[in-house]
RNA sequence: GGCCAUGUGGCGGAGUGGUUACGCGCCGGUCUGCAAAACCGUUUAUUCGGGUUCGAUUCCCGACGUGGCCUCCA
């Protein structure tokens, strides 16, 4: 079966081949290391870690390459370090402020479920030529320089977009549509309002590297360019990250990486999710809407939060609800019910056809549904197929005992206390005192807690 | 102002030029001492106005709503 997937550039759906079947190249726009990483974030972790899982699937485990950058250099990371740690020289704060944070995003990151990318690289270590060879940015700009499509003005290199005949092709933008924009800011030393800054100076106290044109800094977009190809090469199959990033960021990518390299394309496919709000607004600080993954992850498993991104295709926009988590979660916990202990099988067609489908996520829950209901009236061999697909879109990391035991534990129900009550009840039925065992009933309800009777007895859990 | 998405039942959310998935909820039933759970069954929708067509939710045009980008942003 073909794996179908949307492309931003050409703007239609095609069937991916890959350049190299041995060695599928994903890339993807990872976190800037300033603050916590709230759940819009998360959509794209999630999003390009099932496109991740997908590919191993099809391709084998060790032929896929997927690199993730962390972006610890940028003036909000500088913003951030003069604080939080005023007392500290900016090099020593900026360095706690990336560790901290990282260490937190990939924990974050793993707690919903997420594969460790092949590479994580950080765009501190790229500034500069490095002893293994691998692509750096100064080396980069040099190259565009060289190739006439920089130069130096005012103290920066500038990248010259006049000097590429197709720029803004990924967001459909003409050169002379821009100059009309008022919004585009006209800097007197730019030959034209969308060049944009490769390299900038810092002051004495900013960070800083040495360069042939003196101790500066990286400007926003060089770093993708040098770390996809230094991992991935000149050109490679997908290249991924939120729409925002359309333009300017992936434009600008794409403008540095062909005009430094001389080819046709950076990525062959362009791959974009949609934006989140949360209940109906979008999130920002001001509204106090504003929720950070670490926050979601003190009331939700994990893996709730992951079902919960991916009952919505990954296109389109998402409403980021309680209800909606509610759902996912009752949704979980039947199904870890139905299969969590199921060993072995294989995914099942109508779950591949559907991811395969340009991650159509709803529709590949659609098809979970339909094995749930037949794992449920004993077919063995669907029970199977539920369970592997389930763990190959990232669900089922925990046995079924784990996940109820998470949720006992965190009601902070005595689990001895409920078994005694629940054998008193027994008790009176057996006897026929109905009036005892309604009540003792209603006292499991008063303390959270749903009776669950059948004929081998009777269990319980905890009511959401 | 320019560019780009998007609008489906009570809710979430797919597909499709001709009987509109799937899940949640609601309602009914089986089971139960009564419930709950489970299982079975039922129910309801394509923003509006034009156009193309034998026929449109699907294609085209327009309006309106919502969101995004154009400046740091997933």
């Amino acid at each position: 079966m073909d794996l179908r997937l949307y492309d931003t550039l050409s703007r239609e759906k095609r069937v991916f081949a890959p350049i190299d079947a041995d060695n599928v190249r994903l890339y993807v726009c990872g976190p800037t290391v300033y603050d916590f990483a709230h759940i819009g974030n998360a959509r794209p972790v999630i999003v390009f870690d099932v496109l991740f899982r997908l590919l191993r699937y099809i391709y084998g485990p060790d032929q896929v390459t997927y690199v993730r950058n962390i972006t610890d250099v940028d003036d909000k990371i500088n913003d951030r370090a003069l604080r939080d740690f005023p007392g500290l020289p900016l090099n020593e704060a900026i360095r706690k402020v990336t560790e901290t944070t990282a260490n937190q995003f990939q924990a974050d990151v793993e707690a919903l479920g997420c594969l460790p990318p092949t590479h994580q690289p950080r765009a501190t270590d790229f500034v500069l030529p490095r002893p293994d060879g691998k692509t750096d940015m100064v080396t980069l700009i040099q190259q565009l320089l060289a190739r006439g499509h920089a130069y130096e003005a005012g103290g920066e290199v500038l990248f010259d977009t006049q000097s590429m005949p197709d720029y803004g092709a990924l967001s459909g933008r003409k050169l002379d549509e821009q100059q009309a924009g008022a919004r585009v800011a006209v800097d007197a030393h730019k030959k034209h309002p969308t060049d944009f800054v490769l390299w900038k100076q810092s002051s004495a106290e900013e960070p800083g590297w040495e360069s042939p044109w003196g101790r500066g800094r990286p400007g926003w977009h060089i770093e993708c360019s040098a770390m996809s190809a230094a991992y991935l090469g000149e050109t490679f199959d997908i290249h991924g990250g939120g729409l925002d990033l359309i333009f300017p960021h992936h434009e600008n990518e794409i403008a540095q990486s062909r005009c430094a390299h001389g080819t046709h394309a950076m990525a062959n496919t362009w791959m974009h999710n949609g934006f989140l709000q949360v209940e109906g607004e979008k999130m920002s600080k001001s509204l106090g809407n504003f929720v950070t993954i670490n926050e979601l992850l003190n009331d939700w498993p994990g893996e709730v939060l992951r079902l919960n991104m991916l009952k919505t295709h990954y296109r389109s926009p998402i409403d980021w609800t309680l209800k909606g988590l509610e759902e996912s979660a009752k949704t979980l916990d039947d199904w870890y019910w139905v299969a969590a202990d199921a060993k072995g099988g294989h995914p099942s067609n109508k779950f591949l056809e559907a991811l395969s489908d340009d991650l159509n996520t709803p529709q590949t829950i659609a098809a979970l549904h339909g094995l749930r209901n037949s794992a449920a009236a004993g077919d063995k061999k669907d029970r199977g197929k539920f369970a592997a697909s389930l763990r190959m879109l990232g669900f089922l990391s925990e046995s079924a005992a784990d996940w109820s035991g998470r949720k006992q534990q965190a009601s902070g129900i005595d689990a001895a206390q409920i078994d005694g009550l629940i054998s008193d009840r027994t008790a009176a039925r057996a006897r026929k005192d109905f009036k005892e065992s309604d009540r003792i009933r209603d006292e499991l309800a008063a303390l959270g807690v749903v009776i669950k009777d059948s004929k081998d007895g009777t269990t319980w859990e905890i009511a959401r």
